[in-house]
DNA sequence: TGCAATAAGTGGGAAAAAGTGGTGTTTCGT
DNA sequence: ACGAAACACCACTTTTTCCCACTTATTGCA
């Protein structure tokens, strides 16, 4: 569903446009209706079309109820999760708690990860894809059983 | 049903209004009456729409009478439950009690936790967040049995 | 290759809604 | 009977939302 990056920008309310590409399958899939919750491990924020977050909420409040630490995932997630909906322009707006916690400025990514997309500060975007493409070029010499089946 | 993080702002009266988007689901659900109680494992409180509560204190009820660790959960619960009422505009008084046992002062969040939400002063909730935070990343790296399941 | 037409993206203003604060009255407990 | 807290009401301020207009980018065609 959702691949490839994307320079966005954040206007001065807080808006983005999701670009013109992804909209009239948001229409179709979701009538516009987003869900918008923190990355538990990265400074980033993940945004899932509604129907697919309510699978994974649905998940969450099956989790053990006294395994802490799967409470607090629950936690977390859906306490940062928060639904919006696209404007007639195909716009929608990013509440400040959450751009406080992705750093986020004018300037961002937009990472797609088909089920969901990701959106990052830009400079935090680029400064973590040069971590990443460091810790794999490691990888690469020395491949992990998984690794091994997959043909670039 | 209930998602996401708010900024509220107490008054100085102890009032906080609830987030318009509640509003109406709140008139529907339980006509604005609603129970807050104290959160047993945080230092926050939790507050559930009327009907949710009473479920819970059917439970409580009958939780066996020579368990005493359970009849401490149900005194603390019971203990401290007060019901509220949304007034005119969509707003409710916090107790002083509750207020003080959650340190609750002027720039509070409410985080939503499905059947209910909770109320944190401010500084609390992201210090608290940041420790979670802390947790789940480590966790992620090596998932507990339950974990494995959820695709995020 | 350049121009025109259309679509996408951006910014801003005004109306409406939400949120905040205060006053005076009532209720409750002591 | 008194004081403190709670409640209902009213008025003001801020925020949000909706809509319009402009700029920039893309596409199609000559």
């Amino acid at each position: 569903m959702f691949r490839g990056d994307f320079s966005i920008s954040l206007d001065a309310k807080g808006r983005m446009a999701v670009p013109s590409r992804y909209r009239e399958r948001l229409a179709e899939q979701c009538s516009g209706k987003l869900v918008m919750t923190i990355s538990l491990s990265e400074r980033c924020l993940s945004v899932y079309p509604l129907p697919a977050w309510q699978g994974i909420e649905a998940k969450l409040e099956n989790l053990p109820a006294f395994d802490s630490k799967a409470q607090a995932i629950s936690h977390l997630l859906i306490g940062h999760a928060t639904e919006c909906e696209l404007d007639s322009h195909g716009r929608f707006l990013i509440p400040q708690s959450l751009r406080e916690f992705a750093g986020l400025e004018k300037s961002m990514k937009m990472i797609g990860q088909i089920r969901k997309f990701e959106l990052w500060a830009e400079g935090v975007w680029l400064a973590r894809r040069d971590e990443l493409l460091g810790q794999v070029s490691d990888m690469l010499e020395d491949p992990s059983e998984s690794l091994r089946s997959l043909v670039l």
